[in-house]
This record gives structure tokens, C-alpha cells and sequence, in this order.
DNA sequence: TGCATTTATTGAACTTGTTCAATGCTTTTC
DNA sequence: GAAAAGCATTGAACAAGTTCAATAAATGCA
């Protein structure tokens, strides 16, 4: 399960090994029963955890009680209210398990502990950053230009693990009601 | 100039005089004309720069030729694509003055000398990026959730200086028309 | 297995936002 | 300082997406 997590940081810098097993030990394994929840609205996030297995949504619930899903965490991603944790805010987020799903989590205090310890983990994490970054701004210019169909779309080609989605969850991700995927289903199936 | 640029890093940590002296001289100062464009579609992101004075707005185009507004950048903040800069690919961006700026700017070589050579400034960029990783959560799930008239009043909220900018770039914030930004406008103004 | 609950589908009426076109108002620009 | 270009406003017709309600299908649970 520590090894999910080696081949990630592998993935984004090199590193010795040495460093490599000092700062994996540092992260302790977790299991998360579906629909068990790793965060709710209100805490302050203690962790922040790798996928080893599994399947997360990550959403925020509005002033009108309508969910929206910032993303779906799967196998080999990262997972934490970014915001909550390092700045020890209450979060505004919920973190759920979809399936039965496996963690590798660290504590504030020991990455803490690894950005003054190993410059190569500021690094890493900066790069991570770096890259939800970019991502997030893909997102807002989708969001901005596209309308409901065409990022449904991009989101079943982008989301492999779709399949395991309802409906609903696809529409809190989208900005819209599950109804009206489900009148976009209909219309695509019909050969546009 | 280079004042404005020490002031901004010294808001997010703490450094030696010396050190600070050495990251800052890496910067040269850049004037830039109302109209003039930082950065292209298509170019690659040679710098990235902190806003000394001026304003600027950062966008996209997409295939209907419909642009959109990632974010306007006035003094204080920084521009750059991050992703072109990063990883030397070409600019899906355009970065163009609104005003006459002058801006800090900082080239790829510079900046990695800096990261290798002033542990501070990974920690500088870490932070910072996680600070935009915040913001650009914040506003998918606005984005999301709100009507374009609660958009519109959080952004003239938000932004002080949406005095100087016109319906057509407003509009391109919101993904909304500048069309309906006058229709907006003309609702609240007649008491909602 | 069977019952209860959640999830998906569909339609009709509605709301939000777009498109296009016409008009007046500001800026540029020479 | 006049002509041209861009910007803002408004209305009417339209399209995209919502809401509500009714029904069917799938899933969870005892």
C-alpha cells in the first residue's frame, strides 16, 4: 500500500532512497468503508492522503443545499481540503467514500516535519501544486465556454471510472440537475 | 519598482535581507503600454512577473472565438501561464495591458537558479501557488452554484478596480454576455 | 425473497441567459 | 474637432437548463 504511494512521488521527483523511505514512514495506512466520510464540513483537516484504492468525491454543500463536486479522487490521487489543512481553517468541504477504499494519510506536524527536513518534498509538493493549478484553470475556461453536453462529454472521456457514477454525482460535478443529464443521456443515445 | 516586489515576498515569508536581495536582483523591470500584450496564444511563457503598477487581464479564446477571463491581475499580483512557463509548452493565453504596467519579471533559468539555490524561494512559490489552489477551488464552486447576478455582484465586490474595465471584459469573467451584464445592471439599479 | 428507498426517465411549464438588431453614447484617431 | 470605431442599452424572439410531478427501474436491506 506504501508502495502506491512510492510510485507516485516517483512519478514527480527523484529522490533517494533513503529519503524516499524516511519520508513514506511518515504516512500511516487507512481504510475507509464506503459512504464513510474522511472529512465533513466544519472540521479542520487533519490529513492529507494518497488513493492507494478507491474512489472519493470531494464536494461542498450551498447556502441552498445543493452539492457541488470539486472532484472525483481515485487510485493514485491525492486528497485534502488544501485550505483547512495547511492553514488550520475549518474546512467547508466533504470527502465520502464511494467504494471500500485504501488511504495513505500524513499529519500537518510530520509533513511539516518533511518540508524542513527534505527539500525535495517542498519541491514535490510544489509541482503537485503546481499542476491541480493547471488544471483547475482548464476547468474554469470549460465551465465559462461550454455548455452542459459538451462537458459531459469531456467529462465521461475524461473520468474512466465513470461507470461507477449516478447520475446525481455527475450532475453536482457538471453544474447542473441529474434530470437534465439524464435528458443529455437520452439525446446522445439518440444519435444526436 | 523592485520595492513592490520585496514587499509582496516579505507577505508570505520570512528571509534574509541578504537572500532577498540576491532572489529580487534576479528580476528586471519591464514597462508596458496600455494594448500591449505580455503574451500571446501560441508563445511560449518566457517570464513570470509580479504587477508593480497597472493592470492586466489574462485570458483565453476558445474555437467560437468567445473569450474568457481567467483573471485580471492589477498591482500586487503576479502573471504568468504557469503551465507554459513550467513546462516550456505554448500558451493557450493571451496576457494583455489594460492600462500603461510596469511589472517585475523573472526568466525559467533565473527562477530555477533560485529554486536550487534558496530553499526559501520553493517554500515562496509553494505557498503562493497553494494560495491561487484556493481561490480557483472557490470560484469553480461559485461558478457552479451561483446566478450571474450573484457572480456579478461578488465580483464588483471583489474587485475594486471593476471601475476601469468594461461590460465586454466583466462579461468575459462571468461567461455571460456583456448583453446580459447591462440587463444586470439595469435590475439592480432599479431596486432589484 | 420481498419491501423500502433511492435513482433514473420523461414531459410540461417556467426561468435564466443568448442572439440579433437597432439606437445612442464614448472614445480614439487623424 | 470631425469621422470612425468601439461600447452600452434595450427589446423581441429564441435556446439552454430548471422545476415539479409522475412513473419506472435499480439497489439496499432485513
Amino acid at each position: 500500500m506504501i508502495e502506491a504511494l512510492k510510485q507516485n512521488i516517483a512519478k514527480h521527483i527523484s529522490i533517494s532512497d533513503k529519503e524516499m523511505e524516511e519520508f513514506c514512514s511518515l504516512f500511516k495506512p487507512k481504510l475507509v468503508k464506503k459512504k464513510d466520510y474522511l472529512l465533513r464540513e466544519g472540521e479542520i483537516c487533519s490529513f492529507e492522503g494518497l488513493v492507494a484504492e478507491g474512489l472519493f468525491r470531494v464536494y461542498h454543500i450551498d447556502r441552498n443545499g445543493i452539492e457541488q463536486v470539486l472532484y472525483f479522487a481515485t487510485t493514485d490521487w491525492w486528497v485534502t481540503d488544501i485550505d483547512s489543512f495547511t492553514n488550520g481553517k475549518p474546512s467547508s468541504l466533504f470527502i465520502e467514500a464511494l467504494e471500500d477504499s485504501k488511504v495513505c494519510v500524513i499529519n500537518k506536524a510530520d509533513k511539516d516535519f518533511a518540508y524542513e527536513h527534505y527539500p525535495k518534498i517542498e519541491k514535490l509538493f510544489r509541482i503537485m501544486t503546481q499542476k491541480t493549478h493547471v488544471a483547475l484553470q482548464r476547468r474554469i475556461i470549460d465551465n465559462l465556454s461550454k455548455t452542459a453536453d459538451e462537458r459531459y462529454l469531456d467529462f465521461i472521456q475524461k473520468y474512466p471510472h465513470h461507470q461507477s457514477l449516478s447520475n446525481k454525482q455527475i450532475a453536482a460535478y457538471l453544474g447542473i440537475t441529474h434530470e437534465f443529464v439524464s435528458k443529455i443521456r437520452k439525446k446522445l443515445s439518440q444519435g444526436k
